[in-house]
DNA sequence: CTGTTTAATGAAAACCATTTTCATTAAATA
DNA sequence: TATTTAATGAAAATGGTTTTCATTAAACAG
């Protein structure tokens, strides 16, 4: 039921047949998840909100479809410290823009803010573009994270 | 044996005894091998610099010991994205100045960068500072890392 | 629509860094 | 030197993720 989304077919389906990849039912569910559910899913997330509709998807599938979607730049695998990844899709097909994480190291609440994001970015680029003459690096990605606790956190101590 | 440092008996035997933690040759060996080896080394690196001459010690004792010394503030625990901890001392009681990392997704080889430390870390502190008012969080650290590839494996390509 | 090719899949086992358990050892202290 | 109890090693457990392998089903040609 290749559904429309006022723009022509599903979006990822070219993308995917253009790697070789095929279009199952799975993926459907797990693409479907991804661009419903909030963010910072981790497999085990996305297999709890796949499974109720589609009982005959392992968590192997999930694992194996998430790696793809890392792999083909339309997801972001992050790892906050709590032992295992957290997955986000790079575009949630509408509003999100770049940004950045706070992350309470007590109950993993995290916020996702813009606030700096102009400053930083900026100085990112200056800063890769600077790393990458001197030590002779192909950059291709960064990550800059905030711990701390949360208010709520905080309060319930 | 305590050895001197040129100021006063091992630096760290007062911290530890401070917190009233034992000091114990197990201890003595591996803040040895922290100290003199090089940088970034997982908890197995250690274990492997301690055993020829500490046989005794097992990796258990490592790990125990790392998360002390990381808690303690004396360690610093990072997370390269190879699926183990690595551990570096604050303070290599010299030189050792704060520097962010540039990693190599390829090979591991990381790069200890202070370029733009100066920039970066006034912009961390800015953001810090406005993150903690917007968001009532109380940030205790944070992460700044470059991730791609090195000029030795872009030329074995 | 049907048959063929082979990527995709699920279940179970394997992986593997790290943690836990528990009986034993030894650092600290009186 | 005796006492207390933190520290320790070996082995088992943990838990997220990956691998194995036999089975299923997309994709596509006819
Ligand atoms: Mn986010
Ligand atoms: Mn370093
Ligand atoms: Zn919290
Ligand atoms: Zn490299």
């Amino acid at each position: 039921m290749p559904r429309r989304d006022g723009a022509g077919p599903v979006w990822w389906h070219g993308r995917f047949r253009g790697c070789g990849y095929r279009i199952t039912a799975g993926r459907e569910a797990i693409l479907g998840v991804l661009m419903i559910a909030e963010k910072h899913l981790s497999a085990e997330d996305v297999y709890n909100k796949v499974h109720p509709a589609n009982p005959a998807v392992g968590l192997t599938t999930i694992y194996r479809t998430l790696e793809i979607l890392v792999n083909m730049g339309l997801v972001f695998k992050f790892d906050f410290g709590d032992g295992r990844a957290r997955y986000e899709l790079v575009e949630g097909s509408k509003k999100s823009h770049h940004h950045h994480h706070l992350v309470c190291t007590k109950c993993m609440r995290i916020i996702d803010y813009t606030e700096f994001i102009n400053e930083e970015i900026e100085l990112l680029k200056t800063t890769e573009k600077g790393l990458s003459k001197k030590y002779g690096f192909d950059i291709t990605s960064h990550i800059i994270q905030f711990y701390g606790i949360c208010s709520v956190c905080q309060k319930g101590n």
